[in-house]
DNA sequence: TCCTATCGTTGGTACCTACCAAGGAATTTT
DNA sequence: AAAATTCCTTGGTAGGTACCAACGATAGGA
């Protein structure tokens, strides 16, 4: 009759489940997009991180961010040769390198910018503006009280 | 100086990056507590689903609970041997289990149920009463858009 | 100079989620 | 009674996330 899931009441009383629910599809959703611009969503975190900081290493990149070294390896492999970024030694210290974003870095960061308020519109179509105004003030207050450098 | 993740401003700005953070976070502690009672998240789904909609086949669960029948095996293989289920073969079909919620799933459930609680004031600890029972009803009608059939 | 530390990298582990294919047992349909 | 279908199970694949150890290259301190 139905193959779409019927779920008990008593788990959509959870708070957290249903913030995990709605979390979920919008993350697959988001991811889905950003697929089309040949990135991940640590991708674009790592270009918003350059744009918002500036240049930084990758190690500063990873602390910021909360990914570990080895796996922003695996970001720059994208981002480098899609020309996203510019990677250079640093001369003051070359062990580390300087990464800065490009013209076609900032271009594509702004394009998932958009691509993540398309996907807002669709994940929250129920809701109309001022509630979707409020679900994202309430969202950032509860985000900071998690991670309290975390604010803006 | 610090190792906890300074996020860009950018990525602040995105409601589900946010929606996707503390569901993550929710998601990660209610597992952690939930560990504690020998059980999953999905386990807990399925005490769920048993008690508010009754005995049922797993086929069925599977279906409600949008989990792959294949999958629900494990679950079951927590969920028997703790006793918190009992499972026996339906009279009328004996291809299917008849899987009913005994007393202990039943206090299991209650338990479960009573961390989610603790969760939530956890997760949202920096919003009011108020804050939280509004971020709830958002929640709620956003999921109800994105599963129609969902809506209690 | 020698020792230690850092940066990026490779490679590996672990866990979790989600799927899909195939088979045995039981049932229904033809 | 043969064939097709359903239910549960086993086993395997695939993707994603998060770690950790060790190494070459480079740099700084003793």
């Amino acid at each position: 009759m139905s193959d779409v899931p019927q779920l008990p009441p008593s788990l959509l009383g959870i708070t957290a489940f249903l913030l995990s629910k709605v979390g979920i599809a919008g993350r697959r959703r988001m991811g889905d997009r950003l697929r089309a611009h040949g990135i991940g969503l640590w991708d674009m975190a790592v270009l918003a991180a350059l744009r918002d900081f500036g240049p930084a290493s990758q190690r500063e990149l990873g602390a910021r961010l909360g990914i570990d070294p080895s796996d922003l390896v695996a970001v720059m492999d994208t981002l480098v040769p899609l020309g996203l970024v510019d990677r250079e030694r640093d001369p003051d210290d070359r062990r580390r390198y300087r990464v800065a974003l490009s013209p076609e870095g900032r271009a594509t960061l702004d394009a998932a910018l958009r691509e993540a308020g398309e996907v807002r519109d669709d994940l929250l179509a129920a809701l109309d503006e001022d509630e979707r105004a409020t679900l994202h003030a309430l969202l950032r207050k509860a985000y900071a009280g998690l991670e309290p450098r975390a604010q803006a």
